[in-house]
DNA sequence: AGCACGCCGACT
DNA sequence: GTCGGCGTGCTC
């Protein structure tokens, strides 16, 4: 919002003559939006803004993106306007020029009012905004690194290093000589056992000093270090006190201190050899006249390293030639985009009435609209948006289509490939830096395009957007949860589509309740539109009051709702058969595997169908429920259940709240029926395979989940080989849910519900209704219909129900009924603090400070503070704090700033709005 | 984030 | 009286 204030947007160019004026084309200047964080938490310092010199010959305009000078260091900034007068207080001799222009002509009106907007919402510098938004390696920062001397390397930190002195040679070296002999004797020695010799002689009297523990610690983790080489916030985030610790290897010369200059992604060029003259003169070699005919046949034009691979030749040829004039060289930009096996072109495929339908509403859409089409699994959601981006090519228009992270599966982009050919570009993570920067370079041009991608892709910089999709829009993988800015890909689509003016599609078998609400409300005429754009400056008299007066969700101007209730070719859902497992236990089935599910997969080989078998993810969402009766130990103040806490060995094992801090020991027996099986539940994708190899030796298994499709193209390797019949049975965890479109698979098998029924989350039943109907909807898509299996202990659990009879709407019904009674979303709003020390009773202290100092404000219910669900990660304590309140009487939010002040340094606090992830 | 500067306590 | 740790403020 400050930004705003200080008149940073739109992008300001200078009025045309002020320069004049100012005697300029010398002495020009541009203000520069440098990316440094720390300076701008403080209000009153404001945003880090720095003026520039403009050197003769370097074009310059708003917008664009431009390397600086910055101290000792060279940082990325934009250029945010043009200055034709120095303001008093500032010396000419303190002004720097500006080094590069990294990108011209990059932020557009709309483009940066996006920025303002995420970074209004949610908290965060509107340079942190710009680095999410922008390809890694475009915004470089210089960087502190840490590496090993020779010396370094060749000190044990284990080994007794006097037995290491104690040899023939070293004994010479470690007399007392007076350097000049030493530096005699050395000369006079080959040079690797110099190099062991320097070493030792530098630390011999250090080493066995080094008794401080962290610098111990540091020397180890450059050691295991393959170039022994880390950078200063890495080891600063490993090992407390790292400064010392580095600063007494830097002493005793183990290790040296440099600075990184950024290393910037940079356009890859290839020489281009293009043929100019058209007859050859006698003057020319055999050779050289060969050249120049393969060249010919290949159309004129081919990139150097190729013609001199098929000619067999060298470049010595090729100088000549230019010499000659026959051909002319140049350096072409060549683009590093993913390639993907050729395709056979795809037509479109007829559609079905609710399919027609849904097309049509989008088709006639005008500008800034919301669609939510709903469509079961399977119902042709995809042809769907196939059909709606079409049109919009042909008339130059570009269509951003989002997936969840692991719905980016080869089978969509391969489908859209097959329709829009090299149109289609995909962007996500996984790319290489050098791919990801030419893929984004490449929506630059603003040719009409199809870009598929993930969270991220919602900023990708494509000029004119003709439609926005989330596809599965419930996904949680949209919501990024660290690092900040810790945005929701659908609520940013929201302000693109709108600031784009663009209808925005939010296609879901399984809608966010959030969605769903949207859409009911609009239907029952509630006109739920605020009046966000007026408000924030009216008053802004106020700086600090501007800054904390919070910023409204989007909000969208018209919705529709479109319901594909069918699957495509009128195939049934198929039928759902829940397992009871206690049942199981009372007849004496022992197994992981129900009695039903047993000799679904026994048939399976022998009707040779293929099967998929979800595990729902281990570790930490362990809850402990009682094996004979089903009972869920759970908050007494709280709707949650309570997760097991066991920290180490010996220590006391817990149940804890993640919401209030409750605490309980736990139980021997359940309080329920007093019965002594009680059970951890999150049982382990290992115990799974191994209890599948033992009951079913020969079913063959392919596992598919995070561990086993790391590798680049494993993904497809696995589904091609299961598409093809080379095993019967898929088993994974939640990769399975999105977007696999396998028409075989007739079995669809879930060991254990549960361990999604019983998080201790408010958004648990949402979520696992929603991966298992999703999970379920992988079973007939081909022509047999096909048979769900779902074990669970509680089988009278409501969601189980919703499952089993495919219905979301009574689902929703009853859910969005207890959301509203508790106030959480939709209805209500969260803000959850995330604070983290490498000191776990300081962080413990400060989070009891801010909600402390937080609970003064009466409009907002203070949750915790509480632990997080895991304690500890990466050697820091986390602990939180969730803020409540209503959604539609937006209370006077804290000053962020304010709060962050009450934290000492070595605590670190992240606010994320909106938070999904909350354990 | 990196770095210089300056204050304060410990030791020659 | 000097060294070195650590907190504070600045970088156009």
């Amino acid at each position: 919002m400050y930004i705003n204030d200080l008149n940073l947007s739109p992008l300001v160019v200078a009025e045309p003559g002020e320069s004049y004026q100012a005697g300029a084309i010398l002495n020009r200047w541009v203000e520069v939006l440098v990316d440094c964080p720390g300076t701008s938490t403080e209000v009153e310092k404001g945003p880090n803004l720095y003026l520039y010199r403009l050197p003769t010959g370097l074009e310059v305009k708003p917008g664009d993106i431009l390397n600086v000078p910055f101290g000792a260091q060279h940082l990325t900034g934009v250029a945010i306007r043009l200055v034709a007068k120095l303001p008093a207080d500032l010396p000419l001799e303190k002004i720097r020029d500006v080094e590069d222009v990294i990108q011209k002509n990059f932020f557009r009106d709309s483009y940066w009012t996006l920025m303002e907007r995420v970074s209004q919402y949610y908290y965060t510098q509107i340079i942190q905004v710009i680095r999410t938004a922008l390809p890694p390696g475009l915004l470089g920062r210089s960087q502190r690194r840490i590496r090993l001397t020779v010396a370094g390397a060749a000190v044990s930190t284990n080994t007794n290093i006097n037995a290491l002195l104690d040899t023939p040679l070293m004994r010479v070296v470690r007399q007392p000589y007076s350097s000049l002999i030493r530096f005699y004797l050395l000369n006079t020695i080959e040079n690797d056992y110099l190099i062991k010799i320097l070493a030792l002689l530098n630390f011999q009297s250090l080493v066995t000093k080094v008794n401080n523990k962290d610098a111990h610690k540091i020397l180890q983790l450059l050691q295991q270090q393959s170039d022994g080489d880390y950078s200063f916030r890495y080891l600063h985030n490993q090992v407390p006190r790292a400064y010392q610790g580095v600063r007494e290897l830097l002493r005793r010369g183990l290790v040296e201190s440099y600075l990184e200059p950024p290393q910037l992604t940079k356009p890859k060029f290839e020489k281009a050899v293009t043929l100019v003259a058209s007859t050859f003169e006698p003057d020319l070699t055999t050779r050289q006249r060969e050249i120049l005919e393969v060249l010919r046949r290949r159309g004129g034009e081919l990139w150097q390293s190729e013609l001199l691979q098929i000619c067999n030749a060298s470049s010595s040829i090729v100088k000549t030639l230019v010499q000659k004039g026959y051909i002319v060289v140049e350096e072409r930009e060549v683009l590093r985009t993913e390639q993907s096996p050729a395709l056979a072109q795809d037509r479109p495929k007829t559609l079905n009435a609710a399919q027609a339908n849904a097309l049509e509403t989008i088709q006639t859409l005008n500008g800034y609209a919301q669609v939510l089409l709903h469509g079961v699994t399977g119902s042709g959601k995809t042809e769907v948006y196939l059909q709606a981006i079409a049109p919009l090519l042909q008339v130059g228009k570009s269509a951003l289509v989002l997936v969840p992270e692991i719905g980016l599966t080869p089978q969509l982009t391969d489908r859209f490939r097959a329709r829009f050919g090299n149109k289609v570009s995909v962007y996500h993570s996984a790319l290489s830096d050098g791919e990801r920067y030419d893929t984004w370079r490449q929506m630059l041009t603003g040719e009409s395009q199809v870009v598929i991608g993930t969270r991220s892709a919602i900023f990708a910089p494509l000029p004119n957007l003709g439609l926005i999709i989330l596809d599965e829009e419930h996904d949680s993988s949209f919501k990024q949860d660290s690092p900040i800015p810790t945005y929701h890909a659908r609520t940013v689509a929201q302000w693109r589509a709108e600031l784009e003016n663009c209808p925005l599609v939010l296609g879901s078998a399984t809608p966010s309740l959030e969605s769903w609400l949207s859409v009911k409300e609009e239907d029952a005429g509630t006109e739920r539109r605020g009046d966000a754009g007026k408000e924030g400056h009216e008053d802004t008299e106020n700086f600090s009051q501007t800054l904390s007066a919070s910023p409204r969700p989007p909000l969208p101007a018209s919705s529709y709702y479109l319901s594909l209730p069918q699957r495509i070719n009128s195939r049934p859902l198929p039928p759902v058969e829940i397992v009871d497992m206690r049942e199981e236990l009372q007849h004496g089935n022992r197994s992981i595997f129900s009695r039903s599910l047993q000799e679904a997969l026994q048939q399976l080989k022998e009707r040779q169908q293929q099967g998929i078998l979800f595990i729902h993810r281990r570790g930490h969402s362990t809850f402990v429920s009682c094996r004979s009766c089903g009972y869920v130990l759970e908050c007494p103040y709280c709707d949650v259940s309570l997760a097991y806490h066991h920290t180490e060995e010996g220590a006391p094992e817990l149940l804890r709240c993640h919401y209030c801090n409750y605490t309980r020991s736990h139980p021997k027996f359940c309080p329920d029926c007093s019965s002594p099986y009680l059970k951890f539940f999150g049982s382990g994708t290992q115990k799974v395979t191994q209890e599948l190899a033992r009951q079913f030796p020969q079913l063959r298994l392919i596992r598919f989940d995070s561990d086993t499709t790391r590798n680049k193209g494993a993904h497809r390797t696995l589904l091609t080989q299961f598409a093809n019949g080379e095993a019967d049975l898929l088993v994974g965890t939640q990769m399975l849910t999105k977007g696999l479109d396998l028409p075989q698979v007739t079995l669809v098998g879930v060991v254990a519900a549960d361990g999604l029924l019983n998080l201790s989350d408010y958004r648990a039943s949402e979520r696992a209704f929603q991966t298992l109907t999703q999970v379920a909807g992988r079973a007939g898509r081909g022509d047999d219909p096909g048979r769900v299996i779902v074990q669970t202990y509680t089988s009278e659990h409501p969601v189980i129900e919703a499952v089993r009879s495919h219905d979301y709407q009574s689902f929703s019904q009853a859910e969005l009924e207890q959301r509203q009674a508790l106030n959480y979303p939709p209805y209500g709003r969260l803000i959850l603090l995330r604070l983290s020390s490498l000191d776990p009773i300081q962080v413990q202290n400060t989070a009891q400070i801010l909600a402390t100092a937080l609970s003064e404000n009466e409009e907002l219910e203070i949750l915790g503070p509480a632990p997080a669900g895991i304690l500890r990660v990466a050697n820091r304590y986390r602990w939180q704090i969730l803020i409540k309140f209503a959604a539609d009487e937006l209370p006077q939010l804290p000053d962020w700033e304010q709060v962050r002040s009450l934290c000492p340094q070595s605590v670190s606090l992240t606010i994320d709005v909106d938070p999904l992830n909350i354990m």
